[in-house]
DNA sequence: TCCGTAATTAGTAATGATTACTACTTAATA
DNA sequence: TATTAAGTAGTAATCATTACTAATTACGGA
């Protein structure tokens, strides 16, 4: 993978905040360094720096992908009513307290499955 | 909230399966009971059904919205090569050798932020 | 330092999921 | 049964994301 200058920034300004962004707000961001950086060029790089493991995908049910240059394991705390997303890194924090109202709970587990793992559909 | 033909039919569609399909999947299925239903509607009750409870969507980063009518609490594994959703029911399983290579666990908080509940934004 | 070349980009078009809109229909209640 | 607000079918619109293409560029080797 190469080391554009285009894919410095997008990495940068995603390291830079802790807000969970989506492409167009990554966009929005980098553009103000790279005024003439097309969309299309901010999702495929998102998307290369997925594949690298330096960017993890957030999907949190509002028909928008969001990402996180935080790599390291944690739990989000996600509003329903603003779409917020918030880093929950102390196990041991009342999520009730300090981000607001729980409603549920849902851990995903990902990865690759045995039927795609046995049949060669095994992707990267 | 009435019960029409329609809005039956969806439900039972989605309780009648383990699979976690997309609004496009329970849309083909009614059809076969309902053949002059719409998209629309399906999409229509899936939310409605969300908002009373009695089904739960899932966003598992394929850009589709998955539905369940489980409404009890379980783990998702998620395969990142063919997109199937399994139910990790039992918290004692190794999920690993049952589902497939784990890869990343992601724990989801959903509810209403501190703002929102102060600022009136709370919506249902 | 200069080439060669494959990776990357900008710009635009296409795709595909989801929502919005409207005139018509129907479930549920009195 | 009559009323009526909720629900529906069908279609158009929206919006996030991907695909495509000709031009550009990063980077290893001469």
């Amino acid at each position: 993978m190469r080391f554009s200058r285009q894919r410095q920034v997008v990495y940068q300004t995603l390291q830079q905040t802790d807000t969970h962004p989506d492409a167009q707000w990554v966009y929005n961001k980098v553009r103000e360094v790279l005024p003439n950086i097309s969309l299309g060029t901010v999702y495929r790089n998102l998307n290369e720096l997925c594949c690298a493991g330096m960017v993890k995908r957030i999907s949190a049910s509002d028909n928008v992908e969001r990402f996180d240059a935080r790599t390291a394991s944690h739990a989000h705390f996600v509003c329903r009513c603003c779409g917020k997303i918030d880093d929950v890194f102390d196990s041991n924090v009342d999520v009730g307290e300090t981000h607001g109202t729980v409603e549920s709970v849902e851990v995903m587990v990902y990865g690759v499955c045995s039927e795609c793992m046995k049949g060669g559909n095994y992707c990267g």
